[in-house]
Order: structure tokens, then sequence, then C-alpha cells
RNA sequence: GACUUGGUAGCUCAGUUGGUAGAGCAUCUCCCUUUUAAGGAGAGGGUCCUGGGUUCGAGCCCCAGCCAAGUCACCA
């Protein structure tokens, strides 16, 4: 492993610290009584406390200095004096451990007493401090000025996610949207207990993929030698939980997509889904407006919320608009009592691209995503889909052509979709056999599995349900201005790092050749070595950078010997 | 998958028609007892993403690749 100077340099502190019999990683508690919050919250003169974090800032003027000390709740400043830490005659506590063996990143713990400087700063003296925890590495430091600019900020996006750690060490307004996110899940769950339904947990690792039509992660249970499949929906499992007898139930279900990923998909993400029995999607969208009022309010104290050049506002109600009309609104075509060839051909004056696999359905969807979608920047419910894009959802009370479905837009953007469910299991299989005909056509997006066993649980009855499921990270995008999902994702999908090498095969090959006879001429070596000139140079210089060669010079020319 | 932009010190970034690799902060050494991004002085620190090519000479030009971001395509 290549270090670089100041790793060594932590990593040399780190060995003298041992030997003045410090442990740099002790085992024991250390008895935090303070955060830095609670510090400023319940300030008084002369206070004892005992705090602990990470040393983030030093400013050392000879025999004291001011630090700033980081925890969970923020930073306190700390005030070092070296007659106040070392009271006798010895003191290396402060010259050596302090201000020679401790660098920034470090944890310590500090027992002080609080007092406010000149300039009116809240600071702990303190009176002792243990090494809790080494850093061998140094943090990437962004600083603030007097204006609140902040300097060489920690920003590279790759670094970022990849060292999440380091990111959020450093960078507060990024734990703040993970705090948000957080926020979001506890406000969700509440309203939905205080509303007496059950949250419940189903199966991720599913024989049969259903619920959705994507392309699904296959991995293989080695007891059972079938293949197994990670979810893509958890919606089949819960209205199961429907058919023995819940009467509500949700759950916040990591599912799992095999596609690409871009600024708003990643493989893995999160989405809520609800199923409430004896309701219908006119009841869920009331339930949806409060529960997402509640939500903003909970996350960011106000139901008014910024996402890049738009205000949104999740006040409940929101607008409602059905499929049709907003495809008349936006393109003066009416679709309703039109043939799919007559639909097709509309489609196709508007401009958009379309292919023989489409239905219907699909060929509505398209006009919608295409003419209208991105309209709808306030939260605005669209409803009464097409029914061949929703082989779950029950057909609509006065269209059979359409079904009872919505789906809720935030610029132009969707966050929930809901349904009437299908608890018809005739018509279900039915609509299951279709989409195997779709999907045998070549339509991708059609599903391509029937799972028998949802059907039967249907046959047994599943009383009327409506059901919804919501983005939860698009949703938390839209609550923290965001437009990115690997910023409100811990640890978003990466493309894994290369390993490093400790020497190339060029190296070890020239290597070898150097210890069958060093020391050596430079050209003859280069020659045997048989590599181009580039290589060459990227290879020596590789071996003198290790410091197990080197390149002499002397009046017979140049030459290469081992260290 | 296509295109555009980027990859240089621990971090943020400069780098001139192709001619010995730079700055600020951080680090190290010395001085300094109440500072507010930065006290003073000095020093060290580089796989210029990787591999090939052109050239006397490449961080820079050409080709291929890797990684990332963005745009588009795809995406219930």
């Amino acid at each position: 492993m290549q270090l670089s100077e100041q790793e060594l340099v932590r990593r040399d502190k780190l060995a003298k610290l041992r030997d003045l019999g410090i442990n740099p990683y002790p085992a024991d508690l250390y008895p935090v009584d303070h955060t830095s919050k609670q510090i400023k919250d319940t300030f008084a003169e002369g206070k004892k406390v005992i705090i602990a974090g990470r040393l983030m800032s030093r400013r050392i003027q000879g025999s004291a200095s001011f630090a700033e000390l980081q925890d969970s709740a923020g930073r306190i400043q700390v005030y070092f004096n070296r007659d106040e830490i070392c009271t006798g005659e010895d003191k290396s506590k402060y010259n050596d451990v302090y201000k020679k063996l401790l660098d920034i990143g470090d944890f310590i713990g500090i027992e002080g007493e609080l007092f406010t400087t000149k300039v009116g700063e809240k600071t702990v003296m303190v009176k002792d401090f243990t090494l809790l925890s080494k850093a061998l590495k140094p943090l990437p430091q962004p600083r603030i000025d007097s204006e609140g600019k902040v300097h060489d900020a920690f920003t590279d996006a790759e670094q970022r996610y990849r060292q999440r750690y380091a990111d959020l060490v450093v960078n507060p307004h990024v734990k703040e949207v993970f705090v948000k996110r957080t926020k979001l899940f506890n406000a969700m769950r509440e309203f939905f207990n205080d509303a007496g339904y059950f949250e419940v947990e189903t199966p991720i690792l599913q024989p049969i993929p259903g619920g959705a039509a994507a392309r699904p992660f296959v991995t293989h249970h080695n007891s059972l030698d079938i293949p197994l499949y990670m979810r893509i929906a958890n919606e089949l499992y819960l209205k199961r939980l429907i058919v023995g007898g819940f009467d509500g139930v949700y759950e916040f279900s990591k599912n799992f997509r095999n596609e690409g990923m871009d600024r708003t998909h990643n493989p893995e993400f999160t989405a809520m889904e609800i199923y409430v029995s004896y309701k219908d999607y006119n009841w869920m969208m009331d339930f949806c407006e409060q529960l997402l009022e509640h939500c903003a309010i909970a996350v960011n104290g106000t139901t008014k919320a910024t996402f890049g050049e738009h205000d949104i506002d999740f006040k409940a109600p929101y607008a409602r608009v059905t499929m049709a009309d907003s495809i008349k609104h936006f393109t003066g075509f009416d679709i309703t009592g039109k043939t799919e060839d007559e639909i097709r051909q509309a489609a196709k004056d508007m401009g958009i691209e379309i292919d023989d696999t489409m239905g219907k359905g699909k060929l509505i969807d398209e006009i919608f995503g295409e003419k209208c979608e991105g309209n709808y920047i306030q939260p605005t419910f669209i409803t009464d889909y097409p029914k061949e894009m929703s082989p779950l959802c029950k057909e609509h009370r006065d269209n059979p052509e359409l079904t009872e479905r919505f789906e809720l837009m935030v610029c132009g953007k969707e966050i929930a979709n809901a349904y009437s469910e299908l608890n018809d299991p005739i018509d279900q299989r039915e609509r299951f056999e279709h989409q195997l005909k779709l999907a045998a056509k070549g339509d991708d997006e059609a599903t391509e599995f029937i799972d028998h066993d949802f059907l039967r649980a249907l046959e047994y009855g599943m009383p009327p349900t409506s059901g919804m499921g919501i983005g939860m990270d698009r949703l938390i995008m839209f609550l923290t201005n965001n437009q990115s999902i690997q910023e409100v994702l811990f640890f978003p999908q990466m493309r894994p790092e290369k390993k490093q090498v400790e020497m190339t095969e060029e190296e070890k090959a020239v290597f070898n050749t150097l210890k069958a006879n060093s020391p050596m001429d430079l050209n003859e070596l280069k020659a045997q070595s048989g590599l181009s000139n580039k290589k060459w140079d990227k290879t020596i210089k590789g071996l003198t950078g290790k410091k197990v060669a080197k390149v002499v010079k002397n009046d017979d020319g140049l030459f290469v010997e081992m260290n």
C-alpha cells in the first residue's frame, strides 16, 4: 500500500503514543454527559462538562490553543491551556501529546469547565483530555469564513458517494438530508399506525417476481436448487394478507430492479405500499393528500417546498384530472371512444415515436407521458388509466376500457400510484394471460410470469381494497430539494473501484533481472526488459519510487542497482 | 447504449505554440497564553486516471480503455 506523507506521519504518531503508554484505541466507556448542543442550550459559567467527539480544527498559540470539537449535534469551541491541563512540573501532556501527537479527525474526550471568551464565544476550558481513537487518514476539510462562505468544499461526487463516511463528517448539509429522510419515514409510520394499520414484512427473495414489470435480479437457492428473484415489488404479498383478514397493511419495501442507473434510478430503492380493505381509489386520494401534508410538515415544518426552480405546496386538497381530460387539454385530442388505429394515427400526428408492438393502452400512455405529464408542477392526481396498462387494477365502475387508478404527479414526476385493487380472480387470470400475449408480441414492459398462488388467494375472496405505492426516494428528493437520487441514499450503487497492485508485472520482471545482476547498466537493463520507452520510464520510476532500486550516475555511465 | 465535460499534491484548483510540475489550505520544523476561513518564518510532499502512438522532448497533441458527472435513449 502506498501511503501519503501525511498518512505516514500519523502512523508514526500512533507508534509514539504507544511508546508513551497511551492506548490510541482504548476499550473503556467514556462517561459523556453533554453534547455540544446541550452545552449551548444550557450554558452556565463554570459548569463542569464531559464531552467527546472529533477534533476538527486547531489554532495553536504557544502554550494556549483554541480548537473545535465536533459531535453528533454540531461543534463547540474548546480551549487548551498548558497549565490547566498539566498542573504539575511535567508539561508533556500538553507539549507532546496535544500539540505533537493529536491530529484533526482524532476522537478525544474532554473534561472541562464552561466559560465565555473575550469575543463572546461559548467555550469549554479543558481540564483533562483522553484520546479515544486516532485517525490515520486526513479528512478533506472545507473551511467556512466569517461571511459563511465555504472554501475548498469536499464536492467531488464520486468521492463523496464512495466515501460517504467522510462526506457526512465534513458536510453538515449532507447529514441534514438523511435526518430528514428518517423524519419522513417516522412521520409516515406514525400516520399509518394512528389510522390503525399494521406494518408487516414480506419476502424479499421471491420465487416469482410479481407486482410490477421490471427486470429482476436472479439468484439461486442451493438447498432447494431453485432460482429466486429479488423482489421488484411487494404488492402481491400484501394483498395475500388482506385476503388473510388484515384491514390495513403497509410495508416499507426495499425493491430491486436490474435496469439502468441515472439521476433518478438506483438498482435498489425504497417504496412504501399500503392496502386498506373496504376502500376505493377515491378514498385513497383523500388519504394520500392528508398523508403528504402531514409528512411535509413533519419534515420541513411547512407544507411548502422548493424543488429546483419550482415552489410546490403539499397542502391538501390536490387537483384531480382524468387522463382523458388531461390529454384533451394539452393536445386537443379526445381519446374517448376512439379505436386503437385512430389513437395510433393521432400519436403519429403529434410527432410521438411509436411502433407496432404498442397496444391502445401503451399508445395513450405515450401521449400522456410526452405531452401532459411534465406540465403538472403542483401535486395533482391523474386518474382513470387505460386498462391495458394496469393489470392489477379494478375496471372502472363507469367505463370498461378504463381502470380505477390514479398517479400523483409532482413537478412532472410520478410519486404515488394507487388502485381500487382488482379482486375478481377470473378477471385477474385473464389479465395475466393478456400480459403474457403482450410479452410474446415483444412488449418488454408486460409481465411474463403468472403467480398461480396469488390467483388461488384471490379465489378464496379478497374484500374490496384500495392500495397505494409511494416512491420514498423520490418523495424525499422533493422534500429536500435534491435533483439526484444519490443524494438521498447513504450508499448509492457505484462501479467497484479498481484495486491497486503493489508491483506491476513489468516492475516484477525488471526487478528479477536486476536481482540476478546488480548493479547493471541502465541501457542494457532497458534493452533486456523489451519495454517501450514510455513503459520503461514508468517501470523504472515505479521501482525507484518504491525504493527497491536506484539509478546511479558515475564516470562509466548510468547504472541501476538494488537498494 | 449514444453524446458532452472532467480526472494534476491529503483537499480545492491553476498549468501559456509541446521545453525542468504550481498556488491556497492541510502536513513537518522553529517562535508564540483568549483566537474567529487564514498569527509569523521556513521546509517537505506528485503513478499529472491507465495503456499505446507521434516527437529530440507529452500534464498538454492523436488512438484505445477505465471511472465519474451531465444530456438523451431506456425505465408501470
